[in-house]
DNA sequence: AACTATTTATAAGA
DNA sequence: TTCTTATAAATAGTT
């Protein structure tokens, strides 16, 4: 038994053989109730495939993404490396994908702001971290009496509560010791 | 035609009948060129295949965690097959890895704190925001003024900042045309 | 595709 | 599982 050099006599006992084996194969199921897949690419490089429902989907969807016309006279043995590199090649393109995807996300993280001093708790803070605040209150302070000023020139009908009046706020930092 | 209900005739037949599908398959590939991939699962369960290294790695991948005998290796190209197989198989464990990644940074992402409202710029701020603003320094004031006294008692041997000693920080609002 | 001589597969029994 | 054998099925060569 051996490779059948005429192309015609080939395609016939394809043909013949190939329905014999998926009857042998349909044979086996129904007989024995076992799940079985069959892929047959045919001389020409068409796909054929047999099987058991959830086999057959998945040997036909990661073989066979579309039909595989294999154009002129091309080895059809070609086809399922052909197929592979395919499908190499998706995942190539999908990796790339994920990783600029990821490259974004961390470019967003960097983006992410430091919680900001004044959310750090206190009693975790030493002298100099402690002065440091005070000089940004600082400026909150200043910044804060600009704006409370830009507003009254701007005629606001709204006023500062009592208690925050100018003069009434007392943001002095002092020991309890001297208090 | 139909299943056969005795547990041991079916094994028998099973193995019979797979055998003879898997010499089937042989000749068909042996006369007509043809690439072939065949799986079948036991009665038992135990998975085994018939193929050109080709179709038969991929089949495995997609079908078979366990171990599988394996009949048949008509394709002398095998071993690039399998070695495109390896790159496959490695490719999709760093597509898997990047996947990973990308959703521990998109949930990291989301721990993002929000600014905190104390780095908005003053000037958008209306007159109740600046009294929130005003209210919030002074519960900072009494914690920092805590933390003071805390590492007073505790023998810090740093100090403050002359500029900063008790009674000489002013923190008090003042809208510039009262300053 | 259909026919038929021949080969091959296989069920049942061992 | 393997072997045997009667029978059934597959198929090569032909039309």
């Amino acid at each position: 038994m051996k490779f059948i050099e005429s192309k015609q006599a080939r395609q016939v006992t394809f043909s013949k053989r190939r329905s014999g084996l998926f009857k042998k194969a349909s044979e086996l199921c129904t007989l024995t109730g076992c799940e079985l897949g069959l892929v047959v690419f045919s001389p020409s490089g068409k796909p054929l495939s047999f099987g058991h429902n959830c086999v057959d989907t998945i040997v036909q969807r990661f073989l066979c993404q579309g039909p595989m016309e294999v154009a002129g006279d091309l080895d059809p043995r070609g086809s399922i490396c052909s197929t592979i590199h395919q499908q190499y090649t998706e995942l190539c393109n999908q990796l790339e994908e994920e990783k600029l995807r990821s490259k974004e996300l961390e470019i967003e993280g960097l983006k992410c702001p430091k919680p900001s001093w004044f959310d750090t708790p206190t009693d975790e803070l030493n002298l100099d971290q402690l002065e440091e605040s005070i000089n940004r209150m600082k400026e909150l302070r200043d910044k804060i009496a600009q704006r409370v000023n830009e507003l009254s020139l701007m005629g606001s009908t709204l006023t500062l509560a009592p208690a925050n009046h100018v003069g009434a706020i007392d943001l002095n930092v002092a020991p309890p010791e001297e208090m």
